[in-house]
DNA sequence: CACCTGTTATATACATAGTATAACAGGTGG
DNA sequence: CCACCTGTTATACTATGTATATAACAGGTG
């Protein structure tokens, strides 16, 4: 999978690394039990240091997308139990970003529309 | 309006205060034209430094939340213009925050209910 | 003139991010 | 056994962001 990093953006490298893997899997292009490049091998891809990458997989790890196997290395294993606890952590950013939306005059409508619509490209053509 | 920081928590003070005055403007706590207490006042109350507030008044006049009168100090003043803008901005950290969504297993309509919640809520009764 | 506003300047302490070099334990294949 | 791969750990260094503290400034008010 290709990797973009944006080297001028506020936001942190292995963070924008995580949130790449994690779009990557809720758009199917990175797949459950697929193996992910060595920290090495993806840090001299993007042109990174190893430890931000391994700081990237630990986070995954930690946050349940990614497990290790010592064998073949990381790989991704999506945990999605625990559905109640990944509702009520969505819920608290999900406010935050509501309210900033709502302040900008952006309706409820507005709102629904762009969910329906970025779920519908994530779930690809399974549209019903 | 009542402000609580968790100096325990990994996210800055100032943008604790930050969100925190964006969710009041959205729930109608924070009426547009309200006076904000000052900076020094403000710090006194939370208990942390004066610059903080002044970062987070500061943050908050740059993204069009808040505006500075010579006379008053700072007070609500939103800046709902450039919609088009503030959809984008909103969709590039929807992406992010639906794709964990997803991956926890939580459906679109899972997402459209929490949306359609949360919405409610800002707007109080005016329910339609 | 005293007092309030936000703002700016300096300095310090601390945590995080990123890089660099090096080494280690476990597993694989020649 | 040995070279080679994996993630992981340790140490050191630099840079940046956060939060604090003290102080001063310009503009506006009463």
């Amino acid at each position: 999978m290709l990797i973009e990093i944006d080297f001028s953006s506020d936001e942190a490298i292995y963070q924008q690394l995580c949130n790449q893997i994690i779009l990557g899997i809720a758009t199917s292009r990175l797949t459950d039990g697929e193996v992910l490049p060595s920290v090495r091998q993806m840090a001299d891809e993007i042109g990174i240091n190893m430890h931000t990458v391994n700081k990237a997989y630990t986070v995954l790890r930690q946050e349940g997308f990614v497990k290790v196997d010592r064998r073949r290395g990381a790989f991704i294993s999506v945990d999605d139990r625990n559905r109640e606890r990944a509702l009520r952590m969505v819920e608290k950013d999900l406010r935050v970003l509501l309210a900033e939306a709502r302040c900008r005059g952006l309706s409820k409508k507005d709102m629904l529309l762009l969910v329906d619509r970025i779920y519908d490209e994530y779930d690809g053509v399974t549209r019903e």
